[in-house]
DNA sequence: CTTAGGCACTTGACCTATCAAGCGGGCTCT
DNA sequence: AGAGCCCGCTTGATAGGTCAAGTGCCTAAG
């Protein structure tokens, strides 16, 4: 009789185990770690074995090793390179009906100037726009609007009025088998118009933070732009990052 | 005789070898690597080698491994987490000498609300404040503020209305002692005051993009926090990132 | 008492193996 | 001719080693 499930394999679990050994103070950052020839007795593998999961755990931040001396503690790594997804990265995955939102336009038209520019189509190229209206806590807060080129909109459920039940980026590559790889965020503040104003419900003289986020393939290709445009008074941005 | 430099490990060397040929279009992106075995006899090292090599240059994103099949070339990883480095990030590194500025104000005062509570101060609690406007093509485009808790700030050059020829980072390392672990950053948006506006130069009805940076070291203790504030007109944030 | 040497322990690099699992082409049997 | 099996190639995981280099302690010699 064959065992069906896969189990993981052993370098695998011993990371596992000394993260969670870790995390509960069992082995308290600072100390040292049992050498490796006690690790090798503790849980009856080999010297490779027991190297590869102490790799892992040093690339991941966990422990930090010195020669002659022996392994250390770190911690829980706490900053991979961003605590929380990126604000465009967040829309593109999350399934819109998480947050909840009105669809205020979903049509094809004149795609603005820095649109244009960042889907590498000609000024006053068409664009397929599809702008929500999200909400928090009963209140209207964010306006985000995605733009994708009409050759892509075409055989998405993008025109939908509904939220849709699926990520965009999961979307998107189901439908039409492209491949998302990076993205370029530009970040900058403007002066509302009187619609957007009116739309949000912001005070007077309080500016706009505006967020694009163009979505690329591996080849540099513009797939699509999320554009998020946050009152200020009521929104900030905040990211944690290592230092080199 | 023996050699006095250190030649990198050999599995090191191989790693650069098939960056090079990979660079180079020995290897193409989308082609398939040599196998193992063909490495090892071109080579004249063991597996573990080969595959330590490989399993570098896969972490990397150079190559992808298929079990069964062999290794893909994908190419020069483009986007490692961050092409260019944040901006709280650059104004903590670089001397104060590459960009050239005016320092404004150098002095010890009670922190505004955000700064201290950034920095775990009480509030109105007294910070050191270095401010500087930075100018590009002789403009004036930025104001710099470094903001110290006092207790960090004696025994620094911070008084000094010169340029730091140091970086803020190896000055503070140097001179106190801390280390530097990471970054908080926030963005926000808001109108200037009057005054900035006239240091500044900003047309009317014009909103500030305020960056703020508080570096922190790997217990949490928030070190220095660093504002930056843009003309939204003249400058953006722009930031690149692959995608999970 | 001080210092230099030696030894034990650590990690780092490297080697030769074995077995499992995934893939693909060719051979054989129907 | 077609279908299925098998074998060889690939990577993945793991075991058992050796040698080198760095660290720290202890001891013995001065």
């Amino acid at each position: 009789m064959m065992s069906l499930e896969s189990v993981p394999p052993k370098y695998a679990q011993l990371v596992q185990t000394i993260q969670r050994r870790i995390e509960a103070g069992t082995y308290a950052p600072g100390s040292l770690l049992p050498s490796e020839n006690q690790l090798i007795q503790e849980f009856g593998v080999s010297r490779p074995t027991v190297v590869a999961a102490l790799r892992v755990l040093r690339e991941q931040g966990w422990i930090e090793s010195q020669q002659g001396k022996g392994r250390f503690v770190r911690g829980r790594p706490a900053l991979t390179s961003a605590e929380q997804p990126r604000l465009g990265q967040a829309y593109l995955t999350a399934p819109e009906s998480t947050s909840p939102g009105e669809v205020m336009e979903a049509a094809a038209l004149a795609a603005p100037n820095r649109i244009a520019a960042l889907l590498g189509l000609a000024p006053k190229g068409k664009a397929f726009l599809r702008r929500r209206l999200v909400s928090r806590d009963g209140e209207p807060t964010e306006l985000v609007s995605l733009w994708v080129p009409v050759e892509v909109s075409e055989g998405t459920d993008l025109t939908s009025a509904e939220p849709l039940p699926q990520g965009l980026r999961d979307h998107l590559q189901a439908r039409k088998g492209v491949r998302f790889d990076h993205v370029v965020e530009q970040i900058t503040a403007r002066m509302p118009t009187a619609e957007e104003t009116a739309q949000l419900g912001m005070p007077k003289n309080t500016p706009l933070l505006a967020v694009y986020g163009a979505v690329k393939d591996a080849s540099g290709t513009a797939l699509a732009v999320v554009e998020v445009l946050l009152p200020a008074d009521r929104h900030e941005l905040e990211d944690a990052y290592p230092i080199s």
